[in-house]
DNA sequence: TTGTACGCGTTATCAA
DNA sequence: TTGATAACGCGTACAA
C-alpha cells in the first residue's frame, strides 16, 4: 500500500504562518506560549486532522513509550490475564504494549529480545521460557539501561526487579493442607526444574512433608510440561503404583484436572480415595467435578504490578537496588479435598 | 532511566574509516558493495554490538513493521488463541504486534485506534467492541491508506477485508442438530445484537426452527453479555418458564456451561431433560459433566489468516476489492446432546 | 564501488 | 513569547 502524505506540524505552521517550533510547543502545552497562538494551533490541528507522529517524537526523545512483554504463551488463562493487567496499567500511563511469545523456546526468546531492542522499547517485562537456562540475552537490556522486570517465571540470582508470588510458601501451605486433611502419601506434579517457580513449589512440597514427618519420595514427583495429556499419562502411571497415593499437589490446574478425570474413569473417588490441590485457579478448576481446590494466583495483579514497576523504573532518575514484589496467594477450598482433621495453625 | 549512547551505523563507519552510507548498504546487503567492505562492516557491527534501530529506519521508510491488534479482551480463550495465531504469522514475517483491548467499550476502542495511528502501525486487525455501533473511527485508517482487516467481530457493510466463520450456517446446523436429536422447544443465548456475529447466529437459529416447522418465540431468546453469571441467571429464568425447554443453543460456551451446572443443581438431567450446544470449544467445554457439545471456532486459524491477509495488503502495490475469508466450523459432538434420531442431511 | 547531502517528523538549544 | 537551526538514526538520489 502506498503511503499517503500526512499532516505534520509544518503543515499547521504553514497554514498559520508561524514556525514549526511554535506549533510543537503549543501542542505539548509548553509554558512559554501565547494563549492566542496556542488556541489557534489547537484549533487548526483539529481541523486539519493532525495526529502526532509518536515514532518521530520517539526518535528525537529517545523513547518510544512502548513496553515489550516477553511471555511463553499468550493463550493460557494465567498469562493472558497477566497481560490484561499489564495492558490496563500501561495504556492508562500512555504506553503501548508489544507482545512476543517464546513458545517456551530459548531460541525464540533470544530472538524476541533482540526484536524488542531493535524497536527500542522503553522497558521489558519478561516471563521466561521453560527451556531458558542461560540469561545472557537479557544483558542487552541491562547493558543498555533498558528497564527490565521479571514477572512470575523469574530468573534466579538476577539483580532485577521481580514480581511474583511466594511459591515456596504457597506450595508448603497447599501440601500441608493435604496433610492436615489426612493425606499421608502425596504425589507432586511439577514443571521443568530450571524454572525457579517449579523448583520452589517442589521445595515447599518437600519441606511440608518433612516438617510433618512424612518421608520425601522422589518417585512420587512427576516432572514435565504440565499439559493435559501429561495429566492423563501421570494418572495412568499412578494407577500402576503398588500403593496408591491419597493426595496430589499439582503445580498447575491443567494437569491436575486431566489427571483427576482419568482417575475418576478408573473408578477412584475424589476426594475420598485421592485428594487434589491444583495451582492457578484457571476457569476449568471450578467447572470440573468435583470442583478443584487450588492455589489462586493473582494473575491480573501480577500484570498490573509489573507494569507499575517497569514504569517506575523507566521514569526513575537514578538506579536503585532491585525490588522483589511478592503478591499473596490463597487456597481456594472447593470439593477435591477432604475436611481438615486438624486446623491449620494461623500464620 | 537515563538513556545511554548506543552504537549506530556512524560509529561503525568511523571505526572503519568509511561512510555511513557504506555501512548502511553493507548491513542491508545492497548489491553494489565490495565483498571485503561488507565482511569488514558485518564483523565490526558484531564486535561493537550494533543492533539496528528499527524506529529510525521506519521514520525514513515510512513503515514500522508493526501491526496493531484491537480486540475486546485479551484474557478470553477464543481471543488469546486468535492473538497467538496473529503473533505467530506476523513474527515470522518480521512484524511486531501491538495489542490494545477495548474492554468492549466504544470509547476505549476509539482511543486505541488513535494510538495505533499515532504509532503509525502498518496495518490494523480489529475485532469490535460489543458497544460499537458507529464505525467512523476506522476512517482514520481507511483515509490514510493503512491496511485494515476485521476479524471475527466484523462490521456490517464495511468495505474491508474480513476473516470470520459462517455464523449463520454454524448456528443453523447447531440448531438443526438439536432438532434432529428430538428437541422441539429450543432456547437461545445470544450477545449484543449490534455485533453482527450474534445477529447472524440468532438468524441461523431462527431459520433452522422455521425450516423445521417450529415456531420462533422471542421469549426463548436470552440476550446479554454471555458471562458465567448470566448463565446462572438464564438458568433460573428458564426454571420459571411454564413449560421447560428441551434444548439450548448458546452463542458461547461460558454462559452455556454455567447454565448447565445450575440446571443440574435443580435436578435436571442433561441431555435427557435438556440438551445443550455451545459455541467456541473453550477448554471448559470438555471439562464440564456431561461434556459440552459445541461449535468449534478455529481461533488460531482466524488469527493466522487475518495476519496473512493484513501482510498481503500492506505489501500490495495497488488496492483491490475487499475479500471475505470464511473459515469452516465444526460441531464437536460430546455428551450434552442426545443421539440423532434422524440423520443430518449431507450439505 | 563509494561518498555527499538531504529528508523522514519531531524536540532541544540557543538566540532574538 | 517566538524562531532558526541542529539533532535523533537511518535510507537514498545523485554525484564522484
Amino acid at each position: 500500500m502506498e503511503k499517503k502524505k500526512r499532516v505534520t506540524i509544518y503543515d499547521i505552521a504553514k497554514h498559520l504562518g508561524v514556525s514549526g517550533t511554535t506549533v510543537s510547543r503549543a501542542l505539548s502545552d509548553h509554558h512559554s506560549i501565547g494563549d492566542k497562538t496556542k488556541k489557534a494551533v489547537l484549533q487548526a490541528a483539529k481541523e486539519m486532522g493532525y495526529i502526532p507522529n509518536t515514532i518521530a517524537a520517539g526518535l528525537r526523545k529517545k523513547q518510544t513509550n512502548t513496553i515489550g512483554v516477553l511471555i511463553p504463551w499468550i493463550n493460557r488463562p494465567f498469562i493472558s490475564s497477566m497481560i490484561s493487567g499489564i495492558e490496563e496499567v500501561a495504556n492508562d500511563a500512555g504506553y503501548n504494549v508489544i507482545i512476543s511469545q517464546s513458545c517456551d523456546s530459548y531460541k525464540k526468546e533470544v530472538a524476541n529480545a533482540e526484536t524488542f531492542f531493535s524497536n527500542r522499547v522503553d522497558g521489558v517485562i519478561a516471563s521466561m521460557a521453560m527451556e531458558t537456562e542461560d540469561f545472557s540475552h537479557f544483558n542487552l537490556f541491562i547493558d543498555n539501561d533498558i528497564a527490565l522486570v521479571f514477572a512470575d517465571r523469574v530468573g534466579k540470582n538476577l539483580p532485577q526487579d521481580k514480581v511474583m508470588i511466594d511459591n515456596f510458601a504457597a506450595a508448603f501451605e497447599a501440601t500441608e493442607y493435604l496433610i492436615h486433611s489426612g493425606c499421608r502419601k502425596i504425589v507432586h506434579f511439577t514443571g521443568a526444574p530450571n524454572r525457579e517457580i517449579y523448583k520452589l513449589r517442589r521445595a515447599g512440597y518437600q519441606d511440608a512433608l518433612e516438617k510433618n514427618g512424612i518421608p520425601y519420595d522422589e518417585k512420587l514427583v512427576f516432572s514435565g510440561l504440565l499439559s493435559g495429556e501429561e495429566g492423563v499419562r501421570n494418572a495412568k502411571a499412578i494407577l500402576e503404583l503398588k500403593e496408591l497415593p491419597d493426595g496430589i499437589f499439582s503445580a498447575n490446574d491443567t494437569v491436575a484436572v486431566h489427571a483427576m478425570i482419568e482417575l475418576k474413569k478408573a473408578g477412584l473417588k475424589i476426594p475420598d480415595d485421592i485428594s487434589f490441590i491444583g495451582f492457578n485457579d484457571d476457569p476449568i478448576a471450578s467447572i470440573v467435578e468435583p470442583q478443584l481446590t487450588t492455589v489462586s494466583h493473582p494473575a491480573l495483579e501480577i500484570g498490573r504490578s509489573s507494569a507499575r514497576q517497569i514504569i517506575k523504573r523507566i521514569n526513575a532518575k537514578h538506579s536503585s537496588p532491585p525490588e522483589n514484589i511478592v503478591l499473596p496467594t490463597q487456597i481456594i477450598v472447593r470439593e477435591s479435598t477432604r475436611k481438615l482433621v486438624k486446623s491449620v495453625p494461623p500464620k
